[in-house]
DNA sequence: TTATATGCAAACTTTTTGCACGCCC
DNA sequence: GGGCGTGCAAAAAGTTTGCATATAA
């Protein structure tokens, strides 16, 4: 699995400028193999071991720039909020109960055959990185009954 | 394909109440059969054909009952913001490419096996209604290079 | 040195909440 | 009639912008 540090590599092998708010937050995102918040990631580089508190303005401003260069994904996972995870992270995905809010975590395995197809028939190259797919758990399905 | 009437007689056998700000937004999302914002929403009830404005409050509220009751679905489409669809419309998905931003409008079929799987390995009931699935469109990936 | 990133404060957008009133069943 | 939905106003979240300062290359 990649660190933060193949990412870093990368920015500086484009030519990307690197700052401290940017090697901070990535690091953060790295250090974390977990989907984090704004205010998580800004807590964490808070706590970690830095005592720095980047302001919203910067954390979003280094994601914008991260996502723009491909290596960071964003997720609406919905009442948690929008959360954000380095690319570089083993793809995970979630399913996410309506009733309930009970969270499965998915393999990235079983998006492979839907990949294979978006380049196969509309020569697409999906990024799916951290899918949220939202539905009705095995519990709640038993009780649930649908429109016509 | 469903209308509105279908989803305003399930909602009735069901017991919900039924008031004049509900069926407008089911109306409304039934005659377009497109994914509408809040804003466009509130706009196409006003011109349509009831001059009627339904306050912010109101519209969020209707949608989230429709969402518990399986009705619509809620997507966030980025850029545009968050849009909402009557569940009975045909679905239908996205592949929304992130350097050019062209959009390729997907067949719901192509998810049959996903759904599939998760509902046998899972016992999961995923609704996916409509998907946005970033990633490169044909054209733009003839010049990308990506991190080790 | 010089272009670019950062922080602060404030503006903006989107969504939620409390409460009095009004309407559906 | 009574419970539930609605509108208003205001608050709370979440995100963006302008500008002076700081910093990487």
């Amino acid at each position: 699995m990649k660190t933060s540090d193949s990412v870093i590599d990368y920015i500086q092998a484009k030519g990307e400028r690197l700052t401290v708010p940017r090697r901070l937050v990535i690091e953060a995102l790295g250090q974390s193999h977990e989907h984090l918040t704004i205010g998580n990631i800004q807590q964490h580089i808070q706590e970690d071991h830095h005592d720095h508190l980047l302001s919203d303005t910067t954390v979003y401003r280094v994601l914008q720039w991260l996502k723009e260069l491909g290596l960071v994904s964003q997720t609406d996972m919905g009442q948690t909020g929008t959360v954000y995870a380095l690319m570089s992270n083993p793809h995970h995905h979630h399913l996410i109960c309506l009733t309930c809010g009970a969270t499965i975590t998915l393999e990235d395995e079983l998006f492979t055959p839907l990949r294979g197809q978006l380049l196969r028939d509309y020569g697409f190259e999906a990024r799916i990185d951290h899918m949220a797919i939202y539905g009705q758990c095995r519990n709640c399905l038993n009780r649930k009954s649908k429109p016509e």
